[in-house]
DNA sequence: AAGTGGTCTAGACCACGTC
DNA sequence: ACGTGGTCTAGACCACTTT
């Protein structure tokens, strides 16, 4: 027999592509429910059981929710109860809470090299940089700064970070078309210096975790470089290893 | 219809709970293969389908792992690759180091509330207190302090720390068959203390992490409680959002 | 060649939500 | 009653490893 498939891809890998391909198209929405099973299988000529395996990926990804009996859904930001799976803070004892962002600063810059390194861009091209707070049932808890590429968030600014009330993904996700799908985060112990101090309302050397994220969209591209400083005296980094 | 099902559970369910008491039991140990689908099949009465869902849940949780060709291994933390799962530290230039496990103290004690409510045991039982020390590349990084039930380890004392070189998790499986399978930890940051810095060699009110970690055998039983402290000068705690 | 897991299919039936 | 995802089956064939 011929050795013919170094690039050996299964069906339902290929299909889980044309899904991807239609959702970052925008063909479906997020929150709304992607065609049924049998119809996609129709459509790309497999059986009813390789879309659902394509399916069944997506959904361990968090890209797609299956709901029983009502049908299969495009994730969104928009969830209230998906605000902890991009923000992994919770109280000390173990409550979930949603905090509000009250943005800082809102410019738009030329990439320098470590944030265009990170975002897989050219030095000089236009990044917008966000800083902004958290606040936790009134109190400061983080502060971050973030760099995103100019040209995925046309039109943003500080008028339009002031009117929104929901997590910024969501605002990225309904405004922009951009969704994050994953991130990677690098988390360290630093100090608090002068200026962070004050506005987290924490004594100067305060001990706050720094959170480093890149975050990416459909097909691993990075989108969002952020950094994030925590005050954890009332709050912890919650994380699951397994 | 009688609606005779509030408890219903699929079958493939019922398979994984089979699969994970023949583990507990000790029949299939850690690195060796388990039967083949087919044979469980067989075994268990059901489709090779349904084996399959089963042991497709059981390899997405680590506790399985299918090699293809080959059959399906019962994972362990003797493999080398597997320390990175627990224990989630990077050098900052993204390298994986395998550090090396030195014990500083072992002791038998009495739990108080907060280890026995940890622990899920009655105040007063039995337990066993071990500190120890990682180094990375030469450099003391982690302090580590841990609880762990009593009944359950045995023979664990200073000497037998000492003479073991790999992981603790693999020094547990081995020895006194406790498979940790996954654990919850909660990350804040801290000031060195004058001890801790000494043992770290850093200095005295350095910011470090403090990770507590509560880790849990088959079933979900709570088997160890640990706090450690990571100076993250050189190296980074890493984590990944989806 | 034989044995393992991996993919794909087709069809039956169940559980859940909506009309 | 109907449509959705969820489970289960039986069988065919593919890819990888070992004998």
């Amino acid at each position: 027999m011929a050795q013919e498939s170094p690039t050996f891809s299964p069906l339902y890998k290929q299909i889980r592509s044309l899904i991807v391909q239609a959702l970052e198209a925008g063909d479906w929405q997020p929150g709304q429910t992607i065609p049924s099973e049998q119809e996609l299988a129709l459509r790309f000529g497999v059986s009813q059981g390789t879309v659902r395996k394509a399916v069944d990926e997506l959904a361990s990804e968090n890209i797609l929710v299956r709901k029983q009996g009502k049908g299969t859904f495009v994730s969104t930001h928009q969830d209230p109860r998906a605000a902890f799976r991009f923000l992994r803070l919770k109280a000390l004892d173990g409550r979930l809470v949603q905090p509000k962002s009250m943005p800082l600063e809102c410019m738009r810059a030329k990439a320098g090299p470590e944030a265009a390194r990170n975002l897989g861009v050219e030095v000089g091209c236009p990044i917008v940089m966000v800083r902004r707070l958290l606040r936790f049932e009134g109190k400061p808890v983080v502060i971050d700064e973030m760099y995103l590429s100019g040209d995925a968030f046309p039109g943003l600014t500080m008028e339009v970070l002031k009117d929104w009330h929901g997590s910024l993904y969501s605002l990225f996700e309904s405004r922009f078309g951009v969704r994050m799908i994953r991130a990677e985060e690098k988390v360290r112990a630093i100090l608090a210096d002068k200026a962070v101090a004050e506005v987290l309302g924490v004594a100067e050397s305060t001990p706050l975790l720094s959170v480093e994220r890149l975050a990416f969209s459909y097909g691993d591209k990075p989108v969002e470089w952020r950094r994030g400083l925590y005050s954890t005296e009332d709050y912890y980094y919650a994380n699951e290893l397994s």
